[in-house]
DNA sequence: ATTTTATAGACAGACAGTCGGTCTATAAAC
DNA sequence: GTTTATAGACCGACTGTCTGTCTATAAAAT
């Protein structure tokens, strides 16, 4: 007894699984099988919607990252939000919060090697652009000063994803602290920001961070 | 008939195998079998030697990488040699000459993602130590001040290894000479150099750079 | 001669994708 | 209204490739 069902319905009933499966046991601890069983589908319905495992991939980090950065853009955007908390508030949803979770949990899974690299990719694309804009906004006030706000805020970006990604050398807490310190400094200087401003944003984001975690 | 070889020498005949496949068709697109022809060996002595497909690439990153970061700590060290040339060459030794053209070759196959996170964790545990040691003659000489001369250098590696890597969407000249032009007064600003200083080095690096490739 | 090391290649099971066929909904023809 | 044809969604057996395992044995060492 077979079910037919709208294609986008079964198509996202597809990534749904996928989304679970390939967060649990990374691409490629999960077999096109797992995928099958759990949305309840056959084979070759499968290959009707997409045309292969990494297509779903594709799909499903398509589907995520537009999640995650519709968030963080409408924060960005806000006017009404300080430059200082807007940064902080966007770097929240687009990393810690609850949307995100799912590409922390990605990330760090040990078969997950080529969809980091996708994931990576897609952020890189989309993060930078809407931190500038806040930038930007910091500069019109006097907050920053940099003639390359997009290149300062693209390596600050690049920076974070890869020191502080989990998957990289655990870091020990004393570890850890001295380099978002060393960290603030440096941003500090990037953007041509006051001496210390940069700190007490990341205090603040500590602070946010561990409240979300408990 | 079989024929008998020293380990060493059979581990090696394999890694070189392994390294021309790999740098030609990437791990992924590189099956066992290829690998088997190439040596001109049966299964069994490939498994008696390595423990599994990967086990040969963690083998092929550790020989190369220890190839290229010996080349460039021995120009890191030699005090002889100004601060911004010894800085310049150690660039070179790590990016664009020979021994690491093999580098290159791999991180821009699409089937690496595997190999390139690998190759990456390795270079980001290796080469801003070397550097680090360049730049803090620097500071002593009064070329640079920065409290933080390894983060400094960590965040400079990790946004060369991203943002200039062929991997990434492909830029024109012109973009890559502004984001070039960019990354040089970035730099100035973190290592608190003398501005104008990078744009010079950056100019002889491009010289070089090209030299090498004709 | 016996033991150890290195080599060979047949075999097994998992995997992603293919292919031929079936089923369902629906429009068109009667 | 009923029948027929069509489109497209679905099914599952099958295929070829792949990595790793296992058994046999040649060659070297003792």
């Amino acid at each position: 007894m077979r079910i037919l069902k709208e294609p986008e319905v079964r198509k996202n009933e597809i990534l749904d699984a996928a989304e679970e499966l390939f967060a649990q046991k990374g691409f490629d601890g999960t077999s096109t099988n797992n995928i099958l069983e759990k949305a309840s589908i056959a084979r070759g319905t499968l290959y009707y919607h997409f045309k292969s495992k990494e297509d779903i991939m594709d799909a499903l980090i398509e589907r995520i990252n537009a999640r995650i950065l519709t968030a963080a853009e409408e924060i960005a955007s806000d006017k009404n939000i300080p430059v200082f908390e807007r940064l902080l508030r966007a770097v929240l949803a687009l990393n810690v919060s609850e949307q995100s979770a799912n590409v922390l949990e990605y990330v760090h899974k040990p078969q997950n090697a080529l969809m980091n690299q996708k994931i990576h990719r897609a952020m890189m694309a989309g993060i930078p652009p809407i931190l500038t804009e806040i930038i930007r906004d910091g500069i019109q006030e006097g907050l920053f000063d940099t003639p390359f706000p997009y290149e300062c805020m693209e390596m600050v970006v690049v920076y974070l994803n890869t020191i502080f990604d989990e998957d990289m050398p655990a870091l020990s807490d004393s570890e850890r602290s001295a380099k978002v310190k060393a960290f603030a400094f440096n941003a500090e200087r990037l953007f041509g920001a006051q001496e210390g401003s940069f700190v007490n944003v990341m205090a603040m984001f500590n602070e946010k961070g561990q409240n979300d975690h408990d």
